[in-house]
DNA sequence: TGGCAGATTTTA
DNA sequence: AAAATCTGCCAA
């Protein structure tokens, strides 16, 4: 059990080599994990949004490159986060070539691992207020700040493969942007609970 | 249960 | 000035 491959191998580099709408959608069901000195926590990926680059207008690329947004013009399979509102951070997956400043956002995870730790970070008992956001999984997570840019191949934060059982994606539009705000680029398992909203 | 104001600070 | 958000409070 503990040394199945099926469950100790981290997704390759290769799978993060493709457009951010594709890779929104590869995400949905596979883990992440975060192995923080509290414990390893981890969620399954219910719930993304694909962020075009330059052309976006709703990316923060999509001024050209700045201090903030520069690890979205590198290589795919690394991690960009960002801080917002004078108080959260959150957490996005680069895609696509280097230089295309793709990405997509996690918006929402099914809790799977050491919960507990999760329950106190977020000071909640509610499963269902756990990770059901992208400033709040990043909280439940433990990710921090200095973990913009990590390699997400190796630890200590990763993604490995999930089980998507067949659920199907929905698409609709972003949330909490004012440009490009009709595009269905956000992606979700259908009927899952964790889901930021409805 | 749903809508809205307030928090708080970086960025353009 | 606006922001890829969250929480608490209020009304119904």
């Amino acid at each position: 059990m503990i040394n199945n491959p099926a469950l100790t191998e981290f997704l390759p580099a290769a799978f993060y080599q493709r457009g951010a709408v594709e890779l929104a959608q590869a995400l949905l069901g596979q883990r992440l994990v975060y192995e923080s000195a509290q414990g390893t926590t981890s969620g399954l990926i219910v719930e993304t949004e694909a962020y075009l680059g330059e052309d976006d207008p709703a990316s923060h690329a999509f001024r050209g490159q700045t201090k903030r947004n520069a690890v979205m013009f590198g290589p795919a399979g690394h991690a960009y986060i960002y801080f917002t509102y004078g108080m959260h951070y959150c957490f996005n997956v680069v895609a696509g070539e280097a230089g295309k400043a793709q990405a997509v956002l996690i918006r929402a995870l099914e809790p799977a691992g050491e919960i507990e730790v999760m329950r106190s970070r977020r000071h909640t008992s509610d499963l269902r207020n756990l990770t059901s956001g992208p400033a709040k999984l990043v909280q439940a997570l433990g990710i921090e700040p200095s973990l913009n840019g990590a390699d997400l191949t190796q630890p200590p934060l990763y993604l490995r493969e999930g089980k998507r059982q067949g659920q199907p994606i929905v698409a609709t539009a972003r949330i909490g942007i004012t440009a490009a705000k009709e595009l269905p680029l956000r992606f979700y398992l259908k009927g899952n609970a964790f889901i930021s909203k409805p």
